[in-house]
DNA sequence: ACGCATTTGTGAACGCATGCACAAAGTCAT
DNA sequence: ATGACTTTGTGCATGCGTTCACAAATGCGT
């Protein structure tokens, strides 16, 4: 979607993007003691609808059982396997302003299988305090970070000017995920993942979807 | 793709996904004076194809001259009266935790098109406080704010526990459009347009990537 | 042990989106 | 005015994703 690949390993890109949110029903259901769900069950907590999320199980291999379901335990440590969650991963977060101080702070980004273990910030006179429990560091401790800490994650919560300057010292420090909240396009080398999340791009959206609303004209009386 | 619709108005789903960030890069055009572009040097500045551009161009209208390229500030007005942000949209933000305050303090929210006319939370002890410029209002208001104010999109940046309650208050006020930083998938009435913003679900999504990277396996030895 | 009810896994049809390749349409120079 | 060049707009083919519908497989009750 982003650079080259489009499916990998034969796991469909739509599929991979649908994922996590069937983890998230199944980690909600094992906490309620529940051992076992239907696609019917389970594509409904997630969103979705039973036969596209049989669809997708399908492409990680048979864990279900013909008329009883899934075993949730089971299906929920295969997803977290094929996910690469197993392990946790190093995030480091950049741009300490109201956004990259809220996401260091936010309980959601501490979900199982991540784990900042970085804040950092170009402005010199910021490197040295503390944000959520993290002292701030400067940009040229990124090549350290990756030798010492394994650091594989960047989110980038900068403003869009410096967003390609930070996005480049990432990648020349080895990261190869990087995670953007800047409403820019960042241009990365080959072997590079970028995800894009824009906060104005899905009002726009948003703003689209209201005004198809309140205009439903079929707009068929243009020829006149 | 969410609730009903796969396409309106003839402008399919895909293609309004791009527009804003067409948008933005005419923008970013107009300011440096630029007049003119091609769908070469346009679709380069968005991170798309050039045919793709070209063919999402066409479903609003032929805006282009041929052997020239598209006229900068109409294309930029035309794609800013097909997203709707002719007018100004009321935005409510509800939940004043970290990201609720940094969603009210973040300039790219007051991007042209938007405004946050009220901040809202459950907590009687935070309304009456400030945040960023605005009072805290009860969520009590909320009918007052559609009312008086036009409040058209509410923002859900609260934890995951309250997220479906906050909505269902949001639709019972009137308002239809809803932008979710939840862990959750909220069940709404038709016609209600929800949106999702999920940073742990995009942190997965990178995280399988990196997986995939470190083991190229094709898995192609498996019968043994 | 056998049949019935249930639910998965998947083959096949359909629809949407993408990318190619080229004709149509315009500009510019002479 | 004419020809050469540039760039749009689009018909067509291809591929991916979604949905349907059903056969295969399992459990359960008798």
């Amino acid at each position: 979607m982003s650079t080259e690949a489009a499916s990998r390993r034969g796991v469909p890109d739509a599929t991979v993007a649908r994922l996590p949110g069937y983890l998230r029903a199944l980690t909600a259901l094992a906490d309620d003691g529940v051992v076992s769900v239907s696609s019917e069950e389970l594509s409904a907590l997630a969103g979705v609808g039973p036969a596209k999320l049989r669809k997708d199980l399908s492409h990680l291999g048979s864990y279900g059982v013909r008329g009883v379901g899934y075993d949730v335990t089971m299906l929920a440590a295969e997803i977290t396997e094929v996910l690469g969650l197993a392990r946790d991963w190093p995030v480091a977060i950049i741009g300490m302003g109201n956004l990259g101080r809220a996401l260091a702070a936010y309980r959601g980004f501490a979900t199982r299988g991540f784990k900042v273990v970085a804040v950092l910030d170009h402005d010199e006179r910021l490197v040295g305090l503390r944000a959520a429990g993290l002292v701030v560091q400067a940009m040229a401790d990124l090549p350290a970070l990756v030798r010492e800490q394994g650091l594989a994650i960047g989110v980038i919560a900068t403003p869009p000017e410096s967003a390609q300057d930070v996005a480049d010292q990432l990648v020349a420090a080895g990261v190869r995920s990087i995670l953007n909240f800047a409403p820019v396009v960042l241009s990365v080398p080959g072997g590079v993942d970028v995800r894009k999340v824009d906060l104005g791009t899905e009002l726009q959206i948003l703003a689209f979807l209201a005004q198809q609303r309140t205009v439903p004209t079929t707009r068929t009386a243009e020829v006149s």
